[in-house]
DNA sequence: CGGGCCGTTGACGCAACTCAATCTGCGTGG
DNA sequence: CCACGCAGATTGAGTTGCGTCAACGGCCCG
C-alpha cells in the first residue's frame, strides 16, 4: 500500500499521445489526432498505403450545434468509433431507473464510442456540446486492418486501457473529493487539455452547460454554481457564464490536490 | 435523452461471457474461464495448436492469505494480465495526496491488470483479498498471437470494453445513489457472479473487509456498517461479519433500484 | 409581452461524515 | 493460563457538506 509512486489524477493523457508537434498551427483544428493518433500507427507501411488505408478507414462528419445531435444512442448496434476534430461531445448513460449519468466530455483529439465493442451495441449516447465536427471510423474495418498492422492493433488497446485508466480517476475523485475539489479537477482536466492543443488557456470558453457539469461531477447544479462562484472569490480565475478568464492553473491545481489552509471566512466579511 | 432502453445496472457480464455450462461443476474453481475465455477465441483452430497456444500463454500463481499478497504494484512495469482462479482480488488506486482508492474487486473468472497497457506500468495496485489464485497471461505473447487469431484479437477488444462499461455503471452509481444503494449495489454484483458461478447464493461469504467496502463505495466505515445492519434489519439477509445468510435478490435487487416505500421506524420502536 | 432555459443566491434539512466508546476475535508474550 | 495489544466491526452523538426548495435576473425566441 506505499512504496508505489503516487499518481497525478488529472493528467491522465500526457503520455498516452505524441507530443503536439510546434508543426501543427490550427489551433481548433485538432484533426490533428486523426491524422497523428491512428497514422502514427501506419508508419509501417509506405505513404501511399497509409493514405489508402485512411481513406478506406475515416468518414468526417459534422455535428450540428443547438439542436444537440446525437451521434449515437445507448443500445443502437454499435459500428464505429468516433475522434473528436473540434467542439466537445459528452456521452450519457441512462439507468434504469431513469437518472442520467453522463460519463465523459470528449475534447478534440478524443476517441470515444469503445463502450460499444462488448456488446456491440452502444453502452452510452453520445452528443455534441454546441458545434462540434468529428470523424468517424469504421470499427470492423478498423479491427480487420489491425490484424496484419501489429503496430495499429497496439494502438487500439492502448486507447482502451487509457479510456479505463481516465475512468478509474474519475471514480478515484467522485469517492474521495470534495465537491470543489471535483469542479476544479474538471476545469484543470480541461485547460490541461487545451493547452496540449497549444490553445491559449488564458481565456477560453468550456463547452458544458452547469448542468452537464452537474450530472458528470454527481453534484446539483446549484452547487456547481456557488462553487464556481467561491472558486472565483478565490481567485483562482474569473468567470461569466461559460468564458473563464486568468485561470491560474497553479494555484488551481494546489486547490485540487487539497483545500488550501482556509479562508478567513467564506463570503460575510463586509 | 429519451427512445433508448435504459440499463441494468447490475448485471454487466452477463452477455459478455458465455453461459456457464453445467458441463462445469468445479463450483469454486471457475478456472473455466481460463479454459473457456481466452480458449473459446482459439475455436479456429485445432485442439492441439490450442492446447499449445494456451500453454504457452497461460501460468498458474497462488496468491497466498493473510499476507495480502501483492500481485502487482502501482507505477511498476506491466507486462502480464491476470484472471482470477479462486478467492478474489482487489485493484488499488493512490493518488497524489495519498489516499487510495479502490477501482474494483475482481472475482473468479474476471480479467484484470488491464490498466497496464497503455502506459506500459500498471495503474494500480492489486492485492488478494484473503486466499486466492489467479492464472498469468503474458500480454505481449497475448498481443503477438492475437494478430493472428482474429477471435481472439476481438475477444481482447471486448474483454476491455467490457471494463470500461463496468467503470462506466459504476461511476453512475457513485454520482447518483445513496449510500443504501451503493451497499445493495456492490452485494447484488458479488451473488449474481457467484449464481453465475452455479455456486449456493443462501449462504455464502463475501471476500472483502468493511473497510475495501467503504473504500470502493466511496463512504465511511461506519456507514457501511450500519447500513449492513439496517439492510439486515430490513431482512433483505443477514449478515455476521463476512459471512451472508438467507439473501433475498428480488428485494436487494428493488431496494437497489429506489429505496423501498419506507419503513414505519428505522430502528428504534422498541 | 410571456414563457422557456440557464445561471445565481439564500434558507433550510438531511444524509453521511467525524469522533468516540464498546465488543469481539486473534495472536503474542509474559 | 491470563494479560495485553491490535485490528475489525458495531453503535451512538454531534457536526457539516451538500442537496432541496424557492425566488430572482438575464437571455432568447415565439
Amino acid at each position: 500500500m506505499n512504496g508505489a509512486p503516487h499518481i497525478d489524477l488529472v493528467n491522465v493523457d500526457t503520455a498516452a499521445l505524441p507530443a503536439p508537434s510546434s508543426t501543427h498551427q490550427a489551433p481548433c483544428e485538432a484533426c490533428e489526432l486523426q491524422t497523428q493518433c491512428l497514422p502514427a500507427s501506419l508508419n509501417a507501411t509506405s505513404d501511399s498505403q497509409r493514405q489508402h488505408l485512411l481513406r478506406s478507414l475515416v468518414r468526417q462528419l459534422q455535428a450540428h450545434p443547438l439542436s444537440q445531435q446525437y451521434l449515437f444512442r445507448q443500445s443502437t448496434p454499435f459500428n464505429t468509433l468516433y475522434i473528436v476534430r473540434s467542439g466537445a461531445v459528452k456521452t450519457i448513460l441512462l439507468d434504469s431507473s431513469g437518472c442520467e449519468q453522463i460519463t465523459g466530455f470528449y475534447y478534440p483529439g478524443d476517441l470515444f464510442g469503445l463502450d460499444g465493442i462488448n456488446t456491440h451495441h452502444y453502452a452510452t449516447t453520445s452528443v455534441a456540446l454546441g458545434q462540434a465536427s468529428v470523424c468517424a471510423v469504421d470499427f470492423s474495418r478498423l479491427e480487420r486492418i489491425s490484424t496484419f498492422v501489429p503496430a495499429l492493433q497496439h494502438h487500439i488497446f492502448r486507447m482502451m486501457a487509457r479510456e479505463i485508466e481516465r475512468n478509474q480517476r474519475m471514480m478515484a475523485v467522485l469517492n474521495h473529493k470534495s465537491a470543489d475539489q471535483r469542479v476544479a479537477f474538471l476545469l484543470l482536466r480541461y485547460a490541461l487539455h487545451l493547452r496540449r492543443l497549444n490553445q491559449p488557456i488564458q481565456q477560453f470558453s468550456i463547452p458544458m452547460s452547469r448542468r452537464d457539469i452537474a450530472s458528470h461531477l454527481g453534484l446539483a447544479v446549484e452547487t456547481v454554481s456557488r462553487i464556481l462562484s467561491r472558486l472565483q472569490r478565490l481567485a483562482l480565475f474569473r468567470i461569466e457564464g461559460r468564458q473563464v478568464y486568468a485561470l491560474d492553473l497553479a494555484r488551481l491545481q494546489a486547490h485540487f490536490e487539497a483545500v488550501e489552509p482556509r479562508l478567513p471566512s467564506p463570503h460575510s466579511p463586509q
